[in-house]
DNA sequence: TTTATATACGGAGGGCCCCTCCGTTTGGCA
DNA sequence: TGCCAAACGGAGGGGCCCTCCGTATATAAA
């Protein structure tokens, strides 16, 4: 927050964005290996930092855990960009729902630890709702407008497919099992011949 | 449990058992004040016990919050009896309900802190839930046995009207609202002339 | 009563964690 | 190149969890 928009007062300077960055991705992979419950310390030492650090630039544990949600969120809307540029619109679409399963994951191991936004939380998700729908629907509509997937599919059904997929992320297996179901999904949309 | 069930090598101390009262006291008084967060070196501290003695006779936190859940429904459940000898039985009901708030407030209080027994909990819970309805069942039985309440009130009625007024405990000034609640509802029971 | 001993007590101490504070280092502009 | 705000790192105070073990005592047997 407080760093994202800075008056220029000097300049952000390029080591401070990066070990922001780094603490990111540690915290990321903390919470992936050891759960919610990781300690800030632990993610200062996965990031190369000193606890120092970390706290400047997350001033409590909400901090971070929002920061790492936040990045999330934004890297899967971005992805559906990117895809796009690189593959078909039809295997973009394929690609971004495993992209998909990523983000679910994240944001089944963070949902705990963001329980002490009260009120800020569901802001935060709600937001993130939007920006993922403004991308599946992109998504689709180009895969539709490429006759990649049938003309008659409703963007809003594939997210809803995606969320029904992600009831009972959490049991051993379970990602396995999302990834297969897509693929099935994939199919059933493709236009027929 | 593991000193719940002595065989007889020797007999449970007289002063065993008052720590380990004490320490359940002590750690409702905590949960109450502090939260479920509170730390067992606080509860040690206001049972008066050195921390040692705390774990041996609850090696794990959620020992002693189960410790707590148990007493509480068996307290709960001891006072429809004890209620009943008293007073007469549709007083004896009213009041009663009025316990039961004390009851909700400790499930509150105590829920969180069992989070981490996954199975467990549920079990506990349900063995709680037949308790009390045994209490709530036995109480209307008398009260209308003795005309204090109308004959056509079903006991699982006053549990579902009990716990509907426990939706939204938590919001201050809540347990005020409830109690005249009850009398309201008590009113409503009575029997008419 | 006295004694023996299983039972119970208490708290020091090791390890980890949270968070603050401040002396040191360094990136970037002039 | 030199300056200095920006950024770094980690020691240290305080807390919590949990174990371990020497000490005290309730109780049954003598």
């Amino acid at each position: 927050m407080s760093v994202e928009s800075r008056e220029p007062g000097r300049t952000q300077r390029a080591d401070g964005l990066r070990n922001r960055e780094r603490l990111i991705g540690a915290a990321k992979a903390g919470f992936a290996e050891t759960g919610p419950e990781v300690s800030l310390e632990e993610i200062a030492r996965r990031a190369g930092v000193g606890i120092g650090t970390l706290y400047r630039h997350f001033p409590t544990r909400e901090a971070i855990v929002e920061a790492v949600y936040r990045r999330e969120v934004r890297q899967l809307a971005d992805g559906a960009t990117r895809l796009l540029g690189s593959l078909s619109p039809g295997e973009a679409l394929h690609e971004w729902m495993r992209l998909f399963l990523d983000y679910v994951a994240t944001k089944r191991l963070i949902g705990p630890a963001l329980g002490s936004m009260v009120g800020g939380a569901s802001a935060l998700y709600a937001a993130s709702g939007e920006t993922i729908t403004g991308a599946v629907a992109m998504l689709v509509g180009r895969a539709i407008a490429n006759g990649d997937i049938r003309a008659d599919v409703d963007p809003m059904d594939v997210l809803r497919a995606l969320v029904g997929l992600s009831y009972g992320a959490a049991e051993p297996g379970w990602e396995a099992s999302a990834r297969r179901l897509i693929d099935v999904l994939m199919d059933g949309l493709r236009a027929r011949a």
